[in-house]
DNA sequence: CTATGGCACGGATT
DNA sequence: AATCCGTGCCATAG
């Protein structure tokens, strides 16, 4: 948090510590943002800032360098740096792209040129799809309604209107429709989330297992679920509030309200922590290369292509300010200054809280949840020095693709059980006739987890593991 | 009588 | 101050 007194507009004290106060707040806030709702913030700020401007490159989180387009900071580029040291990390731009595959359950990179989110491109790629199935008459109405589609892939325009326009039945426009729903990504032209969550649920049918009533969950209680009323939802099926959590963390693990941010963005609505599994990345974990010992390279999202800074030429023409625009353009210089420092801040605090975490949970990160080392982000504020705050706000909301190409959600490096959980599971799946939730706790306690029988249970029906009865039956069915 | 889920309490964490 | 987590106790089902 040092301030250079070189700089101009810093230099006057009375400002400056003024300053200081906006700069906390503002770095705060930022850290607490995803790289989709730092999107946004940029967005936001580029459109209505002149001060600011996006030129292409980046730069490097370590020397603060700017360096032409992607390439690595030849000073500190990881090729460089010691053997056996901390990760080398740095921001980069998105120059990745990544797409959700539902066979493997991840994101994976894609190598060809920049998917953009654009509506226009999800239009096509919907399009293109349903083509074939479409009657050559009924093009048009296809055509009219992907282009309607949000960003979200819902439809943003009552089907009335699309059927008034192109002087057809409604019903004819709907059943465009339902081909269009079951193309990828499943549900997409929905008119709302709950649709698009109860085609999904139709399409996937019985290929995965689900929770009883999971659809008239979503039917019925739709309202309860968005906000996480579970105690409510529950009443209305007639269970229990756990099982009601249950269906929540199955959509928010298996479905998508809003089928465009399969490719870009995240379904945060329904649940908090465990739906962050779709949503782009805000930080990516891969290993230098293939030996035991390899090095962790550790890239922190940078949500927007190219560099964001001052603009050289509204600095020139502050100088020569006309008398009348002069203070609101120094307004917006400072804006923009102060923006540009808590954004470096911001990644610089994301960067170091990473090289931490990959240091320390390195087996976790290359070898599996087993291997997690429990922290709490108290232990880890006092080792990186800053307030524990600080490290909650860095982790909120966020996620990280791991070398597996995993995408968890970074509070789980602060998961307390989940090393317990994973021997647990691999109890269940080594076990020969289903054990009962004691005998587990036994067999745990050999294992170094001294936990009680009843949170067995507990950590069994997060891990969506039946009660031994029930896996009897299940044992049997499959053989 | 055993296995398990619900509920609620208290302490830790955020 | 609010939330999360592990646990104990009790009710219920088998």
């Amino acid at each position: 948090m040092a301030f250079r007194p070189s700089q101009g507009t810093f230099q006057r004290t009375g400002v400056r510590t003024k300053l200081t106060t906006a700069h906390l707040a503002q770095t705060m806030t930022l850290l607490g943002m995803n790289a989709l709702e730092l999107l946004e913030k940029i967005e936001g700020e580029l459109s209505k800032n002149p001060a600011l401007e996006l030129v292409e490159g980046r730069h490097c989180p370590n020397c603060n360098r700017r360096l032409p387009g992607n390439a690595l900071c030849p000073k500190c580029s990881y090729q460089g740096s010691a053997q056996g040291e901390e990760p080398i990390v740095f921001v980069s731009p998105p120059e990745h792209n990544y797409t959700y595959t539902g066979s493997t359950g991840r994101y994976e990179d894609i190598e060809t040129d920049a998917f953009s989110p654009d509506t226009e491109d999800l239009a096509t790629y919907v399009l293109q799809q349903i083509a074939a199935e479409i009657a050559p008459a009924d093009r048009e109405i296809a055509v009219h309604i992907a282009s309607s589609l949000d960003k979200d892939g819902l439809l943003s325009i009552p089907i009335m209107e699309i059927a008034r326009y192109r002087h057809v039945d409604p019903e004819r426009v709907y059943a465009v429709i339902q081909v269009m729903q079951r193309a990828d990504p499943v549900g997409v032209a929905s008119a709302n989330e709950q649709e698009a969550l109860l085609v999904q649920l139709d399409v996937l049918g019985t290929q995965v297992p689900r929770p009883e009533l999971t659809r008239q969950a979503v039917e019925e209680g739709f309202h309860f679920l968005t906000k996480k009323q579970f105690t409510e939802l529950g009443r209305l099926l007639g269970i229990s509030k756990n099982e009601a959590e249950k269906i929540a963390n199955f959509i928010g693990e298996s479905l998508n309200p809003y089928p465009a941010r399969a490719f870009w963005g995240n379904t945060r609505h329904i649940s908090s922590d465990t739906t962050q599994v779709y949503q782009r990345p805000d930080v990516i974990m891969r290993c230098a290369d293939d030996s035991e010992d390899t090095r962790l390279i550790v890239e922190v999202m940078w949500p927007i292509r190219g560099l964001l800074r001052i603009n050289p030429d509204f600095k020139q023409a502050l100088a020569e300010a006309p008398e009348a625009k002069a203070d609101k353009w120094k307004a917006d210089m400072e804006q923009a200054n102060l923006l540009v420092k808590c954004l470096s801040q911001r990644n610089h605090t994301l960067v170091r809280l990473m090289q931490k975490l990959a240091k320390q949970q390195r087996n976790f990160i290359l070898d599996g949840p087993a291997h997690i080392h429990p922290i709490t982000r108290v232990q880890l504020a006092e080792e990186l020095d800053v307030h524990e705050s600080t490290i909650s706000r860095a982790v909120s909301g966020k996620t990280v693709q791991l070398p597996s190409g995993h995408i968890i959600p970074i509070s789980q490096f602060f998961d307390r059980s989940l090393h317990i959980r994973t021997a647990l599971k691999g109890i269940v799946e080594a076990e020969d006739t289903p054990l009962s939730d004691t005998k587990i706790a036994k067999l745990l306690k050999e294992q170094g987890h001294k936990i009680a029988r009843r949170t067995v249970a507990k950590y069994r029906s997060m891990e969506g593991i039946l009660p031994a009865h029930l896996r009897k039956v299940q044992a049997k069915q499959t053989a």
